[in-house]
DNA sequence: ATGTTTGATCTGTGATCACACTTGATTTGA
DNA sequence: TCAAATCAAGTGTGATCACAGATCAAACAT
């Protein structure tokens, strides 16, 4: 059979599952659930207006991403914060997205440089416009940024493991969102920006080190804020 | 109520799933699979004597976790081996085992020690026994061995990714061990005796070192492999 | 001989039901 | 009055069934 079409992408399947997964997925990086939150599948068979089956099969794949918490009461709960955990967190992201990154930066071409330039420009914009409305918006296009990056890795392996990281970090991300909607707009903004000069200039070195600045600041908040309330 | 029985361990649930998925996890890190293998849920379900139910949540437990692949027609296979993909598993197999190794070695206790040693003995035993009957529980007791370690460092995160990563490393490192079977054997047990010098030591960095070169080594036997042979 | 259609079989997906267990409030007993 | 027993509502788990899509072979048409 000769090849034909060879421009098209691959269709890829609709499941309800993995709407559903998609759905919950984005709730928890968006921080839309409280840490230590009880999920149950009914409950949220109702709210996404499906049967229990699809839900029940994707809680099980983000329990076993480590995005949720299986107790043995059966029951189902959103991970606690804790100070061990964020460091544990922090440290973690640091190795690998660092890594990830410094990869990106000797692979980076002309066109993906272009493609995340773009997603910067959305997310600066958005940020300037200030509107509390759009913070949904913009951790989604803070997760593109990233992401656009790290899939230029070259690894299959590594982007999927930053993902479920991420998700771990998601539940309580957005109070340092919040708190920084402000007085750290300049400075997230900043840290983007020499990560995309590092890139554009191909300092993986340099690179890291604005990565590390980037994702290390809101942990920084948010131990503070811990180490004076306790666990939240 | 009066506490009672301190000394008890949480009983813990056993439910089928966990069962279908503790014996696919095995099977899968034991390379009882092979790379490609597509697998079904009514015949895993019949040679486990148990429903479709429990095994399409184990399944689907795997599959978020990379150690399956769902392609899109449907159907789930173990994934396939390249030399790209063992490239790749192997960089990041360094990158967190080297890690929580470093890590490790700086909060090792004599308790911790003997433990490791325990079953570095039955290990080397069993390895001088030469039978090849018993390469089932040499794979055991080698992730024993590593894991005892890895739970040490400090991180509930880190295990958890790094189990991922032999889960994905599984399907092909079984012919490594095979072919190590008497060229590699004293190396693995001299690279074994390093690291656990090096942890009595707490010397991370050497630790470190010495576990690279453990797990270095069978991954440069089938990159070497595959390079004369193509695709597996 | 090549390409198309057809049909039987097998696959994952989702719905529904029964069951065992947990949980929390209510009732019962001393 | 307080602790223990009880009961009802709600939970995850597993089995079973119905269904749409995939697969592959044989029959057919070009």
């Amino acid at each position: 059979m000769v090849e034909i079409a060879v421009g098209l992408a691959p269709v890829g399947r609709d499941t309800v599952q993995d709407r559903v997964y998609s759905e919950l997925r984005r709730a928890l990086i968006g921080g839309l659930f409280a840490p230590g939150q009880v999920l149950t599948i009914r409950q949220l068979a109702d709210a996404l207006l499906t049967s229990t089956m699809p839900v029940r099969e994707a809680l099980g794949r983000l329990i076993a991403e480590q995005a949720l918490e299986a107790l043995p009461n059966r029951s189902i709960r959103v991970p606690l914060v804790t100070l061990d955990r964020i460091e544990d967190l922090l440290r973690t992201r640091v190795l690998l997205e660092g890594e990830a990154m410094e990869l990106a930066a000797q692979r980076m071409t002309p066109r993906l440089l272009d493609s995340i330039r773009t997603i910067m420009a959305e997310w600066e914009e958005m940020r300037l416009g200030g509107d509390p409305e759009t913070v949904d918006r913009e951790v989604t296009l803070n997760h593109a940024f990233h992401f656009e990056i790290y899939r230029a890795c070259g690894s299959t392996i590594l982007p999927p493991m930053i993902e479920s990281l991420w998700l771990q970090s998601g539940p309580f991300t957005r109070a340092a969102i919040y708190a920084f909607a402000e007085a750290g707009a300049q400075d997230a903004a900043r840290f983007h920006h020499d990560i995309l000069n590092a890139l554009a200039a191909g300092d993986g070195v340099a690179a890291r080190a604005a990565l590390v600045a980037d994702i290390s600041r809101p942990f920084a908040y948010l131990r503070e804020k811990l180490g004076k309330e306790g666990v939240a």
